[in-house]
RNA sequence: GGCGGCAUGGCCAAGUGGUAAGGCAGGGGCCUGCAAAGCCCUGAUUCCCCAGUUCGAAUCUGGGUGCCGCCUCCA
C-alpha cells in the first residue's frame, strides 16, 4: 500500500511519508464556539475524522489534534448579547459541537486544546517572532511583517502586490500596519473583553496565532498533516506558516489538506452547483437539525459519497438517496445478523462463497483510500459484496445456505474492517432501521397506532377474501405515505 | 482586478492517455390475490463548446462559455 494525498502547497498528489515511522501528527483548525455547527462543519470533521481513521488502519499511530478558539470577537460580541460570561459561552458551544460529532460517529480525538489554556505558549512564539525581527509593537499591539518573510503567498499562490490592489477598496486599512497585509499577532484589549498580561501589555491573541502556538505545543515544530476547510487557505493557514516559519525556522506542516465546502442551492430549479453554505449567508443547516430528519449514518454517507475536496451540494433529495441506500444495506446486514445469530446448521458447511469477492472488495477499498482518500470510489467499491450478500441472505438453494453462516462469518469481519474507516455501516441494523423509521414517521400525519389498526382491518378483509375493501385501505394507507408490505408471517410497513 | 477550482447519462458520483465504476430514479421481466421489498435485464458511440498534440484523450495543450470559491469573520 502507498498511500497518495493532494497536497495544497505543492498543488499535486504526494505520496505520504511520515516525519517519523510508524506515526502520523495531525492538526486540523477547529470551531470559534459562539454558535451550533452546521453541515459544512460537519464535512470537514466527518473527512477528517475518516482520514485519521484510514491512517490508523495503516498502522500508524495518530496524534490527531484538533482545537477550540474560545476567544474571539463574535465569541465577546455574543456573551455580551446574553449577559454572560465567555467562557461560559464557549463551554455551551463546545458541549454542542462534542454532541454533534458523537452523533455523528466522529470519533474522538487525542488532543483539543483551548486558546485560553495556551496564552503562555502563545505569548512565547510572539516573542520569538519579534526576536527573529518577523514581528513589531504598535501600541500594545504585535503584527506580523509580511514583507520580512521571503515567500509569504506560496500556499494561496498570492503575491503581496498584486493582494493590495483587490483588498484595499473594502477593507480599510489599519494605518498602523506597515504593509496592508500584515496582521494582527496580539490585540490590545478594550476595556470589558477578556484579556491576558503580556511584555506589551493586556490583551488577547490574534486569530491565527493560536494553532502555530498549539501545533507547536502539541505535535511540534514539524508535524505531519495540517487541514481544514478550503476557506481557510487564506489568510489563516498562510499566516500560520509565516508565524511557525518565523518562531521554529522551519515550516509547520509536511502535507496541507483542505476539503471543498458544503453548498445549497438558491432555489430548487437552480441548475448550478449553489453556493457556499455558511453563516453570513444565513443559509445553513445545523447538524442538530438535520438530525432530527436524517439519519447520522445517512449524513455521513452523505457526506462521504463525494471527494473531500469537491464541492457536494446540501439538498433533500441527496439525503433522501443517502438514506435509502443505508436502509439497503442495513437490511441486508440485519438478514445476516439472523443467521449468525443462529449459529451453523447441522447441515453447515465451513465455506466460504466467492472468497475472490472479498479480496477483490478489501484490494479496491484500498486502493480507492490510498488515492487521496477517495471514499467515494472507496464505498462503490462495496457494491458487489453487499449485493451478493443480500442475494445469499434470500438464497433459496441447499448448496448456497449451507455455506452461509460460514460466508457471513467472514463478510462480518471484512465489512467490521471497513466500516470502521468509513465510520457507516457498523451500527446495530436494528437500531439504525428503527431511528430511520423514526424519522420518517414525523413526516406523515396519522400516527403508527392508526396504522396498525388499518393494517388489523385490511386482514381481516384479506382473510375473507374481500380483496376491494383490503386494496381500500392499502390505497388510503398509501395516500397518507405509508406502503404496505404482505410478507410471509405480518403485514409489514415502511414511510415512504 | 488577482489567485484557485469545477463542468461526466434524469439526478448523485468515480474515472487524469488506452477505449466510460458505483448509487438513486425510470422502463421491462420474475415473484405477488393486488402490491411492496428483493432479484434479473435495460441506459452515455460519449464525457460544456472549438481547435491542437497523439496510433489513441473525458483524461494532455491552447482558446471559448457557464458556474463556484478565496482575496473581509468563515470549515
Amino acid at each position: 500500500m502507498a498511500l497518495r494525498v493532494y497536497d495544497t502547497l505543492s498543488q499535486r498528489k504526494q505520496l505520504f511519508e511520515p516525519l517519523v515511522p510508524g506515526k502520523v501528527g495531525m492538526y486540523v483548525c477547529g470551531v470559534t464556539v459562539y454558535d451550533r455547527c452546521h453541515i459544512g462543519h460537519a464535512r470537514v470533521y466527518v473527512a477528517f475524522d475518516t482520514i485519521a481513521r484510514y491512517l490508523g488502519r495503516m498502522g500508524y499511530e495518530v496524534t490527531y489534534v484538533r482545537n477550540f478558539t474560545d476567544v474571539d470577537d463574535k465569541i465577546i460580541k455574543r456573551a455580551l448579547e446574553e449577559g454572560v460570561d465567555s467562557r461560559e459561552l464557549a463551554d455551551r458551544y463546545i458541549a454542542s459541537f462534542h454532541d454533534d460529532m458523537a452523533a455523528l460517529k466522529v470519533a474522538p480525538v487525542q488532543r483539543e486544546p483551548r486558546v485560553t489554556d495556551h496564552i503562555d505558549d502563545i505569548i512565547g512564539v510572539i516573542e520569538r517572532i519579534i526576536d527573529s525581527g518577523h514581528g513589531y509593537v504598535v501600541d500594545g499591539e504585535v503584527f506580523f511583517d509580511v514583507e520580512s518573510l521571503e515567500g509569504y503567498g506560496q500556499l494561496s499562490k498570492r503575491k503581496l502586490d498584486e493582494m493590495q490592489a483587490g483588498a484595499s477598496d473594502r477593507v480599510s486599512v489599519d494605518e498602523r500596519k506597515r504593509n496592508p497585509a500584515d496582521f494582527v499577532l496580539w490585540k490590545a484589549s478594550k476595556p470589558g473583553e477578556p484579556h491576558w498580561d503580556s511584555p506589551w501589555g493586556q490583551g488577547r491573541p490574534g486569530w491565527h496565532i493560536e494553532c502555530s502556538a498549539m501545533a507547536g505545543r502539541h505535535l511540534g515544530g514539524t508535524f505531519d498533516i495540517h487541514g481544514g476547510g478550503k476557506d481557510l487557505i487564506f489568510p489563516h493557514h498562510e499566516n500560520e506558516i509565516a508565524q511557525s516559519t518565523a518562531a521554529h525556522g522551519q515550516p509547520p506542516a509536511r502535507y496541507w489538506l483542505h476539503n471543498g465546502f458544503v453548498n445549497v442551492k438558491k432555489s430548487e430549479e437552480d441548475s448550478d452547483q449553489g453556493e457556499k453554505m455558511s453563516k453570513s449567508l444565513g443559509n445553513f443547516f445545523t447538524i442538530g437539525d438535520v438530525l432530527e430528519h436524517y439519519h447520522p449514518e445517512a449524513v455521513r454517507l452523505f457526506l462521504l459519497t463525494t471527494h473531500y475536496r469537491s464541492p457536494i451540494v446540501y439538498s433533500t433529495e441527496n439525503l433522501e438517496d443517502a438514506t435509502r441506500r443505508v436502509e439497503y444495506v442495513y437490511e441486508t446486514l440485519a438478514k445476516m445478523d439472523l443467521v449468525l445469530d443462529a449459529g451453523p446448521s447441522q447441515a453447515a458447511i465451513d465455506e466460504v462463497l466467492r472468497p475472490d469477492l472479498f479480496e477483490e472488495t478489501l484490494r479496491g477499498f484500498n486502493e480507492a483510500m490510498d488515492d487521496d482518500f477517495n471514499t467515494a470510489r472507496a464505498i462503490g467499491e462495496l457494491s458487489d459484496l453487499i449485493s451478493f450478500l443480500n442475494q445469499l441472505a434470500d438464497a433459496k438453494d441447499k448448496a448456497s445456505k449451507k455455506r452461509r453462516h460460514a460466508t457471513f462469518a467472514r463478510a462480518r469481519e471484512v465489512l467490521d474492517e471497513l466500516a470502521a474507516v468509513l465510520g457507516i455501516f457498523d451500527s446495530p441494523p436494528r437500531e439504525v432501521l428503527q431511528g430511520i423509521r423514526a424519522r420518517k414517521l414525523k413526516k406523515i400525519s396519522i400516527s403508527a397506532e392508526e396504522v396498525e389498526r388499518q393494517i388489523a382491518a385490511r386482514d381481516e378483509a384479506r382473510k375473507a377474501r374481500d380483496f376491494a375493501t383490503a386494496d381500500a385501505i392499502r390505497a388510503k394507507l398509501a395516500a397518507e405515505g405509508v406502503v404496505l408490505m404482505d410478507s410471509a408471517g405480518e403485514t409489514l410497513w415502511k414511510i415512504a
